[in-house]
RNA sequence: GCCCGAGUGGCGGAAUGGUAGACGCAGCGGAUUCAAAAUCCGCCGCCUUUGCAGGUGUGAGAGUUCGAGUCUCUCCUCGGGCACCA
C-alpha cells in the first residue's frame, strides 16, 4: 500500500459513495407492514436560489436522525420537496422579466444539485414542488371538500392590506403593524375574502397541545397563547334612545363580578351601531374614519390615547335601579373580539381607567385588596386587578372574586340577560391573496348562481402561462382569457375567482402528500395510514405558531373530509426547533472628503475605524502608509476634519457604512490585539457581533464553497459539534478547520492501525491488559454516549464522545485486533454524522457490504466502568481526598479505608466523624 | 405591560442533587524541521506560593440539604413570544 492511496481526498471519496448509495437505491422507502416505520422530516425549503448554512444545519440534523434510525432497523421515510409558491418569484418576474415558473424551477434545479453533495439520505423519488400542477390541483380538491364540509367560506372582512405587495395578509403575517415580507405599514381595507374555519377547532387545538409530549415547551406555550382562550360572560344591556333596530347591546366580559363598578359602556368604531350612527352624525363618522387611519403598530398603540365619542345613547344598568351610563364609541375596542362591545369598570381595568379619567367618568371601586381597610381603597392611576373582596356591590359584598363571578353569572342567567361564553383570540384564517404565483381558488362567480365550485373533472385549475406584471395588483384580474368561463351550473358566461391561496396552505399538508406523491387523490389512505404521523419534524422556531398551527388545523380538516385517518389528528409526533447559523460581521466606514488642503495630495475617500469610544478616520495612502485625522467620538457630515498636527484639513461630505463578506477580511492574526483588515486594501475593519447570516450584512458563508474546500463530512461534523442544536451556532473558520483536522486524524488512525503489526505474545503484560480493558471501556462508553446523544438531540455531546474515543484509540497500546474492533465501532457510530468517511473506513476494513446496512451496536453495562475506581472523599461537602477501590466494594470496607486515610485523619484530629454518607460508586462525604 | 427562557474559563460549551470546567476553539511551552507549514507531546478558571500545597470559584443575595451550577424564594442582566383580546 503506497502512501498516496492513504491521502484522504474528501471530494473524490464523497462522490464515490454517493454514487454507490444511489446505485443501490438505499434511501428509497416503501410501505412495509412488517417493519416499524419512522418518518423524519425537515421543513422543506423555499427555492430562493441557493442553499444556505441554515439549510445545511437543518438537513444535517434530519439526516443524522434518519441514518441512525435506519441503522436501528426502522423503515425510514426521509423525503424532500419545495415550498415553491410565493412572492419572490413574482418580484423576480417584475425585476428580471422572467416568468415566475421558470425562475422557480431553475432555482429548484440549482438547489437540488447543491443539496446532493451533502450526502443526505433522502428518497428523491418522492420529490415535488408545491407549484407543480399535480400538487396544487390536489390542493384544490381539498379546498372543494372543505368548502362542502363548511370549513371554507367567504365573508366580508376588514383585512390587513399590504400596500407594497398589494395583497391581503393574515393577522399572523402582520408583525408590529408591518407586512411580514415587505415590511410596509399595513392598512385596513374591507374586502370579500376566503376563510378557513380554524376557529371551529380552537378548543381542540388548545387541548391537544397538552398531548404533544415531544414538542418544545416553548412552542406549546406559544401555541396556547396564540389560541388564547378566555372564559367570561355575555351580558345583554337595554338601551335608552337608541335608533330602531338596536334594542339592546351585547357585551362580553371576563369580569362580570365588577358589574356594580360599571360607569360607561363602549362599542368598537366598526360596530354595526357605530356605523349606523355614523350615517347621521358627521362627528361620529369623522371619529370612525380617524380610527381607521391609526395603524396597529406597536408605537401607535403605545402612544395612542384612549379616545371616544359620546353617542348620547344611555345604557341601563341591569341591577341598579334608575341607573344608566353613557355609551361611547371608543378607539380601543376591537370589533373582532367578543361582541365588539364592553362595559367599562375603570377601577379594575387599566384601559377603562385611562378612558374614564379622560372623560371624567365615575370611578367606583368594587374590589378591595386583601388586608386593606375599606377606607383606604383609593383610586390611583393604576387599576387594581388583583384578588380581593367585593365591596359596593349589593348582594356580592364580602365574596371573593371567583364566588362573586359564580353568583353574578347565576343571577344574570335567571334574569335571562346573561350567559357564560368562551372566547378565543384565534380568528379564522384568511387565505385569499391577490397574487398570481399561488394556488388558484377553484370557484367561479356566476351572476345568477353566485359562487359555484369548479367541476372536479376540470381540476386542476391551472395558472395561465401568459401573465403581465407591468402594473401593480393581481395579474389574474387582467387576464380575461383565463377569467372568463362558463358557469358549471347554468352555463352562462361567468368569471373565475382570481384570488390565490396563502402559501401557508401549500405547506399545511405537504408532509401527507410525501407519503404517496403520485396518488391520484390528495392522499393515498393506505400509505398515509402507514407513514403518518411524522415521527420527527425539524425546523426553525420562526414557524412555531403559523405553520405548525395551520398544519394541525389541516390534519383535522383532512380527517373530516376523509383524506386522513383519525390517528393523524396531530401531524407531528415530535418537533425539534433548531437555532440559527451566525457569523461575525465586518464593516468599514468610508468618509468622503472635499477641499483637502495641505502638503499631501489626498484623494477623496477615507477609511474609518469605529470603536466604542472613538472613531478614527485615516486615509490609506498605501498598505502601510496612512494619514490619521484627529479621533473623535463621532463625525458629522459637513464638518471640517484635521490631522493632529493640523497640517491637513478637509471637509467631510459623506459617511458610508459598508459591510464586507468574511472572505474579504484577513484571518485572525496570532495575536489578540492585531485587528482584522481588508485583504484588498489593508484597511482596518470593525468586527461586529455574531448575528444570523444574512445577505444584507454580508456575513454569509456559502456552504458550497465549504463542501468544495473541505468536503461535506467536515461541514456536517462542524455543524453538529459546536453548539447544542437548539441554540444558535457561530460559524468560524477555525472551528471548521478543527473539524477537518479531526476527519484527517480519524483517517490517519485507520491507516496506522491497518498497517500495524503486533507481536504474538503481547497480551501477557499487565500494561497491555490494562490497555485492552481501557479501550473496551472507551468503546462501550462511546456507544452509549453517541446513542444517548442522538436520541436526545444532543449531537454536540455525541460528537464530544467520539472525540474522546478517537483520542483514547489513538494512544492505546492494545493489540491490533482490539483496535480493529474499536475502529469498526467507530465507523458505525460516525456514520450518521460523517457518512462518507465512515463508509470509506468500513470498506478499508475489508467489509463488502455498505456500512449503511450495518446494525447499530449495543453497549455492555458492565463495561462502562473499570474494576478499580477512584472514589472522591469529601469532608463537609468539600473534596479533600480520594481513594482507589474495587467497583463492588462494600460500604463497610469503604468506611474502614476512609478512617485510615491520612488526610481524613488529619482533619478528624482524633475525633469521630458525625456521619459518613456513601453514594456507591460515586462519592463519600464525611461529616465532621 | 403580560408570559416564557437563559446567565458556567479568553470563546463555544460538559456536568441522573454527588470530583465544576468533559470535548472543541483560541493561547502558551516543548519535540520535529536549515526554517516554516503540518504533525506529535505537555500546560491552560482566579488568587497566594519558587515548589509542595492552600484558598476561592457557575450573574447577586438568602434558603433547603451531609452535599447545590442543578431545587425554592428575592433581585439584576440578557434573549424570545404576545401586545388595547375586555
Amino acid at each position: 500500500m503506497s502512501e498516496n492511496n492513504w491521502k484522504y481526498n474528501a471530494k473524490e471519496i464523497e462522490l464515490k459513495w454517493q454514487a454507490v448509495w444511489n446505485q443501490l437505491d438505499l434511501f428509497k422507502s416503501e410501505v412495509n407492514q412488517s417493519k416499524t416505520k419512522y418518518y423524519v422530516l425537515e421543513m422543506f425549503p423555499y427555492p430562493s436560489g441557493r442553499i444556505h448554512m441554515g439549510h445545511v444545519r437543518n438537513y444535517t440534523m434530519g439526516d443524522v436522525v434518519a441514518r441512525y434510525k435506519m441503522a436501528k432497523g426502522y423503515n425510514v421515510l426521509h423525503p424532500m420537496g419545495w415550498d415553491a409558491f410565493g412572492m419572490p418569484a413574482e418580484n423576480a418576474a417584475m425585476e428580471k422579466k422572467i416568468h415566475p415558473s421558470e425562475w422557480t424551477y431553475q432555482n429548484i434545479d440549482t438547489m437540488r444539485e447543491q443539496l446532493k453533495p451533502m450526502g443526505l439520505s433522502i428518497d428523491w423519488s418522492r420529490e415535488f414542488a408545491t407549484c407543480d400542477p399535480d400538487y396544487y390541483g390536489q390542493q384544490q380538491t381539498l379546498f372543494l371538500d372543505m368548502l362542502e364540509a363548511g370549513l371554507a367560506y367567504r365573508k366580508n372582512a376588514i383585512v390587513n392590506w399590504d400596500p407594497v405587495d398589494q395583497t391581503v395578509l393574515a393577522n399572523e403575517q402582520v408583525e408590529e403593524g408591518r407586512g411580514w415580507r415587505s415590511g410596509a405599514l399595513v392598512e385596513r381595507r374591507e374586502l370579500v375574502q376566503w376563510f378557513f374555519k380554524i376557529s371551529e377547532f380552537s378548543d381542540d387545538l388548545l387541548k391537544s397541545v397538552e398531548q404533544l409530549a415531544n414538542w418544545p415547551e416553548k412552542v406549546k406555550l406559544m401555541q396556547k397563547n396564540w389560541i388564547g382562550k378566555s372564559i367570561g360572560s355575555e351580558i345583554e344591556f337595554q338601551l335608552e334612545n337608541a335608533p330602531d333596530g338596536f334594542p339592546n347591546l351585547n357585551v362580553y366580559t371576563t369580569r362580570p363580578d365588577t358589574i356594580y363598578g360599571m360607569s360607561f359602556a363602549g362599542i368598537s368604531p366598526n360596530h354595526p351601531l357605530a356605523i349606523f350612527l355614523g350615517k347621521n352624525s358627521k362627528k361620529i363618522s369623522a371619529f370612525i374614519s380617524d380610527c381607521e387611519k391609526i395603524g396597529n403598530t406597536e408605537a401607535a398603540i403605545d402612544t395612542a390615547e384612549k379616545k371616544g365619542v359620546d353617542t348620547k345613547i344611555r345604557v341601563v344598568h341591569p341591577l341598579i335601579k334608575n341607573k344608566s351610563v353613557p355609551l361611547y364609541i371608543a378607539n380601543f375596542i376591537l370589533m373582532d373580539y367578543g361582541t365588539g362591545a364592553i362595559f367599562g369598570c375603570p377601577a379594575h381595568d387599566q384601559r377603562d381607567l385611562d378612558f374614564a379619567k379622560k372623560y371624567s367618568l365615575e370611578i367606583t371601586p368594587v374590589i378591595q385588596p386583601a388586608g386593606q381597610m375599606e377606607s383606604s381603597t383609593r383610586v390611583t392611576n393604576t387599576a387594581y386587578t388583583g384578588p380581593g373582596t367585593l365591596i359596593n356591590s349589593d348582594f356580592l359584598n364580602g365574596k371573593n372574586i371567583p364566588d362573586a363571578k359564580n353568583s353574578i353569572v347565576k343571577h344574570l342567567e335567571n334574569l335571562k340577560i346573561g350567559k357564560t361564553r368562551t372566547n378565543f383570540r384565534l380568528r379564522d384564517w384568511g387565505i385569499s391573496r391577490q397574487r398570481y404565483w399561488g394556488c388558484p381558488i377553484p370557484v367561479i362567480h356566476c351572476e345568477s348562481c353566485g359562487v359555484v365550485p369548479e367541476d372536479r373533472q376540470n381540476l386542476p385549475v391551472l395558472l395561465p402561462k401568459n401573465v403581465d406584471f407591468s402594473t401593480p395588483g393581481n395579474p389574474l384580474n387582467k387576464n380575461l382569457d383565463w377569467r372568463q368561463v362558463d358557469c358549471p351550473k347554468c352555463g352562462r358566461q361567468s368569471l373565475r375567482e382570481t384570488d390565490t391561496m396563502d402559501t401557508f396552505v401549500d405547506s399545511s399538508w405537504y408532509f401527507v402528500r410525501f407519503t404517496d406523491p403520485s396518488s391520484t387523490d390528495p392522499t393515498n389512505k393506505r400509505s398515509a395510514d402507514y407513514w403518518m404521523n411524522v415521527d420527527q419534524y425539524i425546523g426553525g422556531v420562526e414557524h412555531a405558531i403559523l405553520h405548525l398551527l395551520y398544519s394541525r388545523f389541516f390534519s383535522r380538516a383532512m380527517h373530516i373530509t376523509n383524506h386522513l385517518p383519525k390517528k393523524s389528528k396531530e401531524p407531528f409526533s415530535a418537533l425539534f426547533t433548531q437555532g440559527m447559523v451566525c457569523h461575525e460581521t465586518y464593516s468599514t466606514c468610508t468618509f468622503k472628503i472635499e477641499n483637502a488642503t495641505g502638503t499631501l495630495n489626498l484623494g477623496s475617500e477615507l477609511r474609518g475605524l469605529k470603536s466604542k469610544s472613538k472613531t478614527t478616520i485615516r486615509f490609506m495612502i498605501s498598505k502601510d502608509e496612512f494619514v490619521v485625522f484627529k479621533p473623535r467620538k463621532s463625525f458629522a457630515v459637513g464638518e471640517t476634519i484635521t490631522t493632529a498636527d493640523g497640517r491637513i484639513k478637509a471637509d467631510l461630505v459623506a459617511v458610508e457604512n459598508e459591510w464586507h463578506p468574511p472572505e474579504a477580511v484577513t484571518e485572525t492574526q496570532h495575536s489578540k490585539d492585531q485587528a482584522k483588515s481588508l485583504i484588498s486594501s489593508g484597511a482596518p475593519v470593525e468586527v461586529g457581533g455574531s448575528i444570523k447570516m444574512s445577505k444584507s450584512k454580508k456575513n454569509v458563508v456559502d456552504p458550497i464553497d465549504i463542501i468544495e474546500q473541505y468536503g461535506a463530512d467536515t461541514a456536517r461534523w462542524f455543524m453538529m459539534s459546536d453548539s447544542p442544536p437548539e441554540r444558535d451556532v457561530e460559524w468560524t473558520t477555525s472551528g471548521v478547520e478543527g473539524a477537518w483536522r479531526h476527519i484527517q486524524k480519524v483517517w490517519k488512525l485507520t491507516k496506522d492501525i491497518l498497517i500495524e503489526t503486533s507481536p504474538e505474545d503481547n497480551k501477557s503484560s499487565e500494561k497491555i491488559r490494562n490497555s485492552i480493558s481501557e479501550l473496551e471501556i472507551a468503546r462501550n462508553q462511546a456507544i452509549k454516549g453517541v446513542t444517548d446523544g442522538i436520541e436526545s438531540f444532543s449531537f454536540n455531546k455525541a460528537v464530544a464522545k467520539l472525540y474522546e474515543f478517537t483520542n483514547i484509540l489513538a494512544r492505546s497500546l492494545a493489540p491490533k485486533e482490539y483496535k480493529l474492533t474499536s475502529l469498526r465501532t467507530m465507523a458505525i457510530l460516525m456514520q450518521p454524522l460523517t457518512p462518507h468517511l465512515s463508509e470509506e473506513i468500513w470498506s478499508k476494513l475489508g467489509n463488502r457490504e455498505v456500512l449503511l446496512k450495518q446494525e447499530w451496536p449495543l453497549w455492555d453495562e458492565g463495561l462502562l466502568q473499570r474494576e478499580q475506581i477512584i472514589l472522591p472523599i469529601q469532608l463537609n461537602g468539600k473534596k479533600k481526598a480520594e481513594i482507589s477501590v474495587k467497583r463492588d466494594v462494600s460500604n463497610e470496607e469503604i468506611e474502614e479505608m476512609i478512617l485510615e486515610n491520612d488526610k481524613v485523619q488529619k482533619y478528624l484530629n482524633g475525633t469521630k466523624p458525625r456521619k459518613i454518607i456513601i453514594v456507591p460508586g460515586r462519592i463519600v462525604n464525611v461529616v465532621l
